[in-house]
DNA sequence: TTGCCATGGTTGCATATGCAACCAATCCTA
DNA sequence: TAGGATTGGTTGCATATGCAACCATGGCAA
């Protein structure tokens, strides 16, 4: 195949990067004009603490899909907001329990507003139908990448 | 709206950022496995200069749909690897025309194989008709978010 | 019980990114 | 023509991320 074969615009990294890098700094900056302190990626580990308090660094990056060194980072950042604290488990002294903080319990109900706001910006004129397909494609290009090897 | 009704896993931040990123993750793999130190970043501004050498690094920002920021510095990148040079323009003294060397010109054949071999494996087992869907919904997405502003 | 391996987290290193502030060169208007 | 506004790039600061190396703890088998 030659180069000139290739389109960068029709490319689905190219698509893809550029609509998610968009909605992320939307919601970022969404989230600081009202005033809340936290990026999307923390939200994504706060959604998963609502659900269930309490979660192992290793659930929530599975949660996440997101390699642990990122969870430890984002923890970081979630506990200098003071949204979250770590606490060692008893038994098994190497887990660590991440606890939401008052602080971030409360944020839960604002957080979620906004981010539906956000998304419903997102999704503009948008088939619903089409956002279907759409998300079922993404799930299957995560899946076909997670898979174990390339084969080949 | 209860906080119950959102469920992340549904969520087009969740399934398109975790699809990016795999993609890229495994493209910069794929790459370096190839013996290139590349990543799929540099990859799109590379892509650029081989369809228009000597672009300014707004008009490959623009091309890319990234901050001007995040241009001078993987440029910086792409200099550092000795793939590119900055040429002062010299009429126009403020513009910096970024120009491929030998090495970033020998690049293209070899880069674009292994976008190719990763981009299949993305897409295995998709629906063509799916996947046009796919990237027309992830570009409506850009269009909206791009959108000078949330009205409201 | 002791020594090896596995597991949960952290740290160093490199990259990517947005935003605000800044510098230098150019433009444009009063 | 002088001074202010604009444009093209860079830098500082904060965040996110993957990988490899590392530390501490726990599990298990000889």
């Amino acid at each position: 195949m030659k180069t000139k074969d290739y389109k960068l615009e029709d490319s689905l990294g190219y698509i893809m990067g550029r609509a998610a890098r968009s909605l992320g700094t939307r919601l970022n900056r969404n989230f600081l004009e009202s005033g809340y302190d936290v990026t999307c990626e923390q939200w994504g580990v706060l959604v998963n603490l609502w659900h269930k308090n309490g979660q192992t660094q290793q659930e929530l990056a599975a949660m996440t899909c997101k390699d642990k060194t990122s969870m430890t980072r984002l923890i970081d950042g979630l506990e200098r907001r003071k949204v979250v604290v770590r606490t060692r488990d008893k038994i098994d002294r190497r887990q660590k329990h991440i606890v939401l903080t008052k602080k971030g319990k409360a944020f839960q109900q604002e957080l979620l507003k906004i981010v539906q706001k956000t998304l419903a910006e997102a999704q503009m004129n948008i088939d619903a139908k089409d956002m279907a397909i759409c998300k079922k494609v993404l799930g299957r290009v995560y899946e076909n990448l997670s898979a174990e090897h390339t084969a080949s």
